[in-house]
DNA sequence: CCGGCCGTGCAACTGAATTGCATACCCTCA
DNA sequence: TGAGGGTATGCAATTCAGTTGCACGGCCGG
């Protein structure tokens, strides 16, 4: 599972002409097995209980890295942390939606294809950015 | 009117049964005043420029006072700062959109009554934050 | 073997936002 | 008039996400 998972990131990785480091295929694959947007710090957190520890700088280049290959998109959340998560094909069009929870503040990425650009007036609108808040289904499940 | 935006101020905070104290009044005003949402930075710089500097903590609490009254909003951009603007009216609803744009910064609020709430699987919409991102008028006729 | 390139790691730094505490102001009640 | 409580303000120090500078190490092509 967790090997297919690795094996998965670095295909995406070398399928980019790119080199497959360690770090990189780690990274990837903590955010392919992840069910929602993590943070920087929660990938640390998770790196380190792997027995995988990465240095906090490197965390940070290799999401940049990431979001600049089209591998993967970052969102900031109100607590102006940012969140990372994959890129499930949707890369390249208007955007996704996302969808975060005021009660344990995880963060998902939409299935939704974005909603309808919303044409202002004489701006020129190049993503959207949609984000519903409220509560998760766990968090509603759990009530 | 630079005072018929204090009385408007004013005004709008008496109503509200809650002291106007000047800080509270003069930050309204600015925002008021304002375009575009501003960020705690440029109030500072604003307030300092009009000859009646505010503290930077005094500022964060009238800011988060004038949220908490509804008299205000604070959107975060993609910078991690957030920015305040006034309600203009649509407190209450789902929420409203915003435009920020890449090339400035400025963060615009836009009339639009926010898109449908697209609903996700089993979870609890509660608000819907809609950003465009893109070029704002400016900075499209300056290019 | 050398020199450049790139990824990694460490340490120091930035800048937004928060917290703690002391002070000043205002209103009420005696 | 003066004591007391609640609230707003101001200053200092701190937190925390994120960044920058620089040194080390592997790798590859001459």
């Amino acid at each position: 599972m967790v090997s297919s998972l690795s094996d998965n990131a670095t295909r995406l990785i070398e399928a980019r002409a790119a080199v497959a480091t360690a770090a990189r295929v780690q990274v990837l694959g903590m955010l392919l097995a992840a069910q929602s947007a993590q943070s920087h710090h929660a990938l640390m957190a998770q790196a380190t209980a792997a027995g995988r520890p990465l240095d906090k700088v490197t965390l940070y280049r290799v999401l940049d890295w990431l979001v600049e290959q089209g591998l993967a998109h970052s969102v900031t959340g109100q607590d102006r942390v940012r969140r990372f998560s994959v890129s499930h094909g949707h890369a390249g069009h208007g955007g996704h939606a996302h969808f975060e929870c005021d009660e344990c503040g995880r963060l998902f990425c939409l299935p939704e294809p974005a909603a309808p650009p919303a044409t202002p007036s004489g701006f020129e609108t190049r993503r959207v950015d949609l984000t519903l808040h409220g509560r998760c289904a766990d968090c509603t499940h759990t009530s």
